[in-house]
Parts: C-alpha cells; structure tokens; sequence
DNA sequence: TGGCCATAGATTGCACACAATCTTGGAGCG
DNA sequence: CGCTCCAAGATTGTGTGCAATCTATGGCCA
C-alpha cells in the first residue's frame, strides 16, 4: 500500500528544492547530463521534470538550448504582484467558510512556526521561513478548493524566488507580514470572510513593496 | 533559416488540435501507443506533448495510468468563468493604449470573419468560428504584453471545449457574442480601455451563461 | 586587425528496448 | 454464490544509443 514514488516524481521536487533554495543562480544554465547525475537518475525523468517545471514557470525552456532559471524583469513582477493582490485575498475569502477546525489548527501553527524562527536574534532563520510560508499558503489554497483559482496562482507564485525571498525584507516589512499570517488565522477562526480578505491584501501589498525594492536595486546594479 | 520544428512540437499542435476539434471526448483514454502512431512519432514526444498539455488544463495526468481528456464539473466551470471575467476584461484594457493600427486591423479582420461564418444561414460554419475565436482572444493576450496574466489564463481557457464550443450557442447569444468582437475592436480603435473592459466583461458573462446551462444539460443527462 | 566561416565538441531531440506497474479475467476457497 | 488472490496481457516509466542541432574556437581572407 506504499505507493512507490517515481524517479520523475523525485527528481522534479528534488529540482523544485534545489531552486527554491537558491541553489542556481536566476538564469543558471540546467544541463540535463549535469542534473541527472547530480540526482542519480537518467536523463529521462530529468527532462520531464524540465518540462513541468518549465509550466510551474520555474524555468524556461528553449528548444534544443536547454533549460535556464527563469528570472523576471521589474515589470514582470509588477504584472505578478497585481495578479496576486487580485486573487489571493479573492481565494482567501473563498476559504474562510470552508475551513474545518484541523485546518485552521495547521494555518496557527505554521504561522505560530513564522513568528518563532523569523524572530530577530540569534534564532532568526529566514531561510526556514521559505517553505513554511510555502506550506501555509498553498493550505490556503488546498482548503478553498477552487482549481482555476489555484491553476492561475500556480504559475506566479514562484516569481519572487530570484530575491532569495526572505533576505530582502527589511526588519519592520517581516513583521509585518508574520503578524498578517496570524491575523489571517484569526479572520478565518472569527468566519469573517472581508476581514480576511482585507489583511491578505494588505500582506501582498506589502511583500509588492519590498519586492519591488529589492528587484529595482538589484536590477540598477 | 528555415527554423526546423521539432517532433514534439507537432505532436503537440496536433493533439492540441485534435482535442480543442472534439476528436475525442471528454475523459477518454489518450494511450500513448496509439497517439505515436497516429501521429507518425515514437512514444517519446508524444508523452511530452502529453505532459505539456497537462500544465495547460486541456489533459489529466494520473502516475502510471496515463492521460485523459480532462474534464469540468460544473462549479469548475463557474469557478473558470469568475476568473476569466476577472482577468480577461483587465487584459482588455492594457491592452488598449498597447495596441498599434497592425494590431487593430488584425483584430478587425477575426471578427469579421467570425461574423461571416457565424451568420445564421447555409454557410453558417460554427466549427470555424473555434480556431478564429482563439487568435482573437490569443492575439489580445499579445498586445497586453503582461507574461503574468497570460500564464494565469493559459490554465483556464480551454475549459469550455468540452462542451464543443459555439454549438451550445443559441442564436440569441451567438449574436451577441460576435458583436461583442465587434464592439471591442471599436473601443480599442477609439483608445477607450473603460468601454473595451466594459464589452468584454459582458462578452464573458454572456458565454459564462451559455456554457453554465448547457454543463447543467449535459450533467443532468 | 577585424569580421566571416568552417570544423570539432558539447548538448538536446528522438527512437527503441527493457523494467516496473496496473488492469483484467478466471480459478480456487470459504 | 461471492470474495480473494493470482497470472497474463497491456500500459507506463526509465535507461541508453544515435541523430540533429547548437556553440565555441581557431583559421582564413579582406
């Protein structure tokens, strides 16, 4: 009863991984002969894995020139950071009414993660903030329940990596947003959906900000 | 010069043709043997198209099981129409002030020509009307130029072919609808983004309920 | 010296063969 | 009679070899 896990299926979360994490360079060369032996797999599940990676919009594929790390332009990202201003909260209010008690138990307890290690100190990991903030918006995700809502998000979602995400938020920004994430939590244990909505806007406004910060210096050097 | 097309390319135009003409119904068996023969390819390009069209909705993908024709239910579909009327009539209108008279006339030319096939009568050609409506909305999504909203559409787009497009189309609406092209190219031609938004957000709610009767026909059959 | 072109190396594209998995039909047991 | 289990056929998953294409380096010519 152990479903077997397919060698694509591992090399595609592998290479979802390796990305996120900043481990290629935005625009980094992905030679197939290079990751196949790095993941211990042929080139077969390689280049499926490129192809649906290239749908998530993660990288960009170009025919017989192989696979790069996407990257996006100033622009691109303000085309991202509207689209998500306009869908997040939209599907935040969707999830509101059909959040069950051990839903709303995992959203607290990833933001309550959040605020733990995003803490400033000597604690403070910012790289573990990545996938739980992953975690606690695709559970948004998972609980409204809305496909064409979550196909439209799936393709944007991964613009920001290129700014290794966390690292451009100045120390007010941060939290910020990991306050939003609880009273996100609290809108949608109080069953109000605008309230909910309101805060998820204003969180992706405010991640627009910094992004759009930090993308504009980066792209003047 | 010639730029040389790759198998999978053609494999991948093909069956999308094959499946947007309803040469196989909805939830069928796409057997990867099969379509490389009928296409004149190995298996190889064929299960890349496969996965390719995955990402854009038109297929499901289930892990050793192999690829189906994918299908909407009907809050799918209502979902689907919510996000269109959200995001098409706002593609609408940065699309206005983008657009040069090439592009006009263009568009001019589509709508024209869907007004010509689609006209009641012994040359009405509704099968015709599928692949003009396409680069009409195709070619708006290029004039916009906005990657972000064009990559959210791409995943919902096609949802409605299963309901075999224009001919659930009564007269009423089928009218209406093509006026709309009509009307929209006016409104660029007159740099009017707020009327261009305005016909196309009306153009989508009059599809939206179109396709919303006939999915409730077709699911209560 | 600067630009163009050819050739070699590297990389992707495709086909085919084999392995792993799923499905289906029927036999055997309770 | 119905359920479970098993085996054979069919289908997808993966590895590998070769062909097609691209890229880069160096020579040639103006």
């Amino acid at each position: 009863m152990t479903r077997t896990v397919t060698s694509t299926e591992r090399a595609l979360s592998a290479l979802r991984e390796l990305i996120l994490h900043g481990q290629f360079a935005a625009g980094a060369r992905l030679g197939e002969v290079e990751l196949a032996e790095r993941l211990g797999v042929s080139r077969t599940p390689v280049r499926e894995a490129l192809t649906r990676l290239a749908a998530e919009g993660l990288v960009e594929l170009v025919p017989n020139r192989g696979a790069r790390v996407a990257s996006w332009s100033v622009a691109e990202l303000e085309g991202v950071f509207d689209l998500r201003s306009t869908l997040e909260p939209r599907l935040t209010g969707l999830a509101v009414p059909r959040a069950r008690p051990a839903d709303v138990a995992a959203l607290d307890d990833l933001a309550a993660q959040m605020l733990e290690v995003g803490r400033p100190g000597p604690a403070q990991d910012l790289d573990a903030l990545v996938p739980l903030n992953r975690r606690f918006h695709g559970l948004l995700v998972e609980i409204a329940d809305q496909p064409a809502l979550a196909a439209a998000l799936a393709g944007v979602v991964h613009a920001p990596i290129q700014l290794r995400n966390f690292h451009a938020y100045d120390e007010a920004s941060l939290h910020r947003s990991l306050a939003h994430h609880v009273e996100i939590v609290a809108a949608i244990r109080a069953g109000d959906p605008t309230w909910a909505q309101a805060v998820m806007t204003a969180h992706i406004h405010n991640a627009r900000a910094v992004m759009l910060r930090a993308a504009r210096e980066q792209e003047a050097s």
